[in-house]
RNA sequence: GGCCCGUUCGUCUAGUGGUUAGGACUCAUGGUUUUCAUCCAUGCAACAGGGGUUCGAUCCCCCUACGGGCUGCCA
């Protein structure tokens, strides 16, 4: 494969989803990997759906996926004057006709065959007009629509991930091409742009397989060369229907609300569908682009499961550096840790990294070693505090006042002398003053948290609780 | 209805004409850990059904069922 051409073609009536950033990935891994181009055309043809705010949201999207393509973007709508011309060129080279059909006259004729039980087949009644006839009907203002001559014979190609797929012409039925109204249609409009574009490999979700062959005979009638296809299999929501608004989340930009980094979500992704033929499963983009092929690629669709997402998106973070995870963080959220210390923040990191599977989590976490006074649940207070961990905070407090070096030794001292004195396993004695001095049951190790807090922070803590138990 | 496509643990997936049908996630249990998480170990769990072909089919062929797509003057 030399420097392949290929496209992600959304059309701009929603923001961007996971099945549609899947196909963008998989474009793009191909593009990539045989250093091709990667191209975007925005299909804003539906002017009753389509909305400029949603084109700025795909983009967007694409661009913090990294999912970054070549050359400018195209929009569909402004290729109308070729459209048209290509329209004509049909009509001129006998492979398309006007037909005068009315649409009231279709819906009565297939509501018939429905009843009949018959199949419909759009009847050749103006396929062969001569332009005379022609002309009367439109001097007469007959309104007409354009349709390919679909020729005899069958149709086939050779798809890269379900292989030869092959059908007879004559289910196809003549198509529309151009509207009454002039305006081309979709399969007409998709095999031009390609074309004009010089795409070599169409790799698009798999809803478009049976649309596939009415595209192969617009590039043969007008002797345009034709494309590879690829067809990606469907992502479906856990109820196994095909992913949609109603699904829980479905936009990418939540996603990336949730916390989860784009090299997750293209990992993800990544392995939905598409097998990399080893155990491996942790991979970022150059690992991708390297070992993606479409041989591995599924013909079956895939539920999509965030369970696993969350524990891509752990692997991920574990292995991060504090740096990255920084940046990650501040592109969620800028104002995270204001007005604390680098450093400060940096341990803050390390401490709570290892036990989130999100940088959301790490966030809220976060939020502990943020603030000098917490609030704390009542129920876990009182499932924390009785009348002998309070006088353990009591003296666990104390005696951290007299504490000298503030180092991890003198700390985990304090820990011993207190069970010693109480009697009690040092569970007995972590659990309470875990909870008064960060104000959750679990995080990061005790002493870590003490230390990094510092003397005064704990003590205000301490203190806090005592008067709210 | 017609055409096209698909069907291996709950999920993502390996796999071969003869395998104890493998891995990962989830879940359960146990261990490590001061908590939590991690980590480790163990366990639960699948070839849609029926016919062929074959000495032998999860694998090849056919049928059925189920699911999806297309069948629009939507994209």
């Amino acid at each position: 494969m030399k420097n392949p051409s290929v496209r992600f073609a959304p059309s701009p009536t929603g923001y961007l989803h996971i099945g549609g950033a899947r196909t963008a990935l998989f474009n793009w891994l191909f593009a990539r990997q045989n250093n091709g181009k990667f191209l975007l055309r925005i299909e804003d043809t539906d002017l009753e759906r389509s909305k400029e705010e949603y084109v700025d949201q795909i983009t967007d999207a694409l661009k913090w996926l990294g999912l970054n393509w070549d050359e400018n973007i195209i929009l569909q709508s402004n290729n109308n004057d070729r459209h048209q011309e290509m329209v004509d060129k049909m009509l001129e080279n006998g492979t398309a006709y006007r037909c005068f059909l009315q649409k009231d006259e279709l819906d009565k004729l297939r509501k018939e065959s429905d009843k009949k039980k018959v199949i419909f087949r759009v009847p050749q009644t103006y396929r062969n007009l001569s332009s005379k006839e022609e002309k009367k009907l439109i001097d007469e203002g007959k309104s007409f629509t354009v349709r390919i001559k679909v020729p005899d014979g069958e149709t086939e190609f050779n798809d890269m991930v379900y292989g030869s797929i092959k059908v007879q012409n004559k289910d196809l039925d003549d198509f529309i091409i151009a509207r009454s109204d002039g305006s081309p249609t979709y399969n007409f409009v998709v095999a031009v742009d390609d074309a004009d574009m010089n795409i070599t490999h169409v790799i698009r979700g798999d809803d478009h397989l049976a649309n596939t062959p009415k595209q192969i005979l617009v590039y043969k009638a007008l002797g345009l060369n034709i494309p590879i296809f690829a067809h990606l299999p469907m992502i479906l929501g856990s109820d196994k229907k095909r992913l949609s608004k109603r699904h829980a989340a479905t936009n990418v930009q939540e996603y990336k609300e949730k916390g989860f980094t784009p090299r997750v979500i293209l990992n993800y992704l990544s392995l939905l569908g598409w097998n990399p033929d080893s155990e491996k499963e942790i991979f970022d983009q150059n690992e991708l682009i390297n070992s993606f092929e479409f041989k591995q690629v599924q013909k079956k669709s895939a539920v999509f499961d965030e369970k696993k997402l969350l524990w891509i998106s752990q692997q991920h973070l574990s292995e991060m550096s504090v740096r990255d995870l920084m940046n990650e963080i501040y592109a969620l959220n800028p104002e995270w840790g204001d007005g604390l210390e680098w450093d400060y923040l940096k341990e803050v990191i390390k401490l709570i990294k290892d036990r989130s599977k999100t940088i959301t989590e790490i966030t809220s976490m976060s939020e502990i070693f943020f603030k000098d006074k917490l609030e704390y649940d009542i129920d876990l207070l009182n499932k924390t505090f009785n009348d002998k961990s309070i006088a353990i905070i009591k003296d666990f407090q104390s005696t951290l006042t007299s504490i000298e070096d503030w180092s991890r030794e003198e700390i985990e001292k304090i820990f011993e002398d207190i069970m010693e004195q109480h009697e009690v396993a040092i569970g007995q004695v972590m659990k309470p003053v875990r909870v008064a001095i960060s104000g959750i049951p679990f995080g990061p190790g005790i002493f870590d948290l003490i230390l990094l807090l510092g003397k005064e922070i704990c003590q205000i803590r301490l203190r806090h609780a005592l008067s709210v138990i």
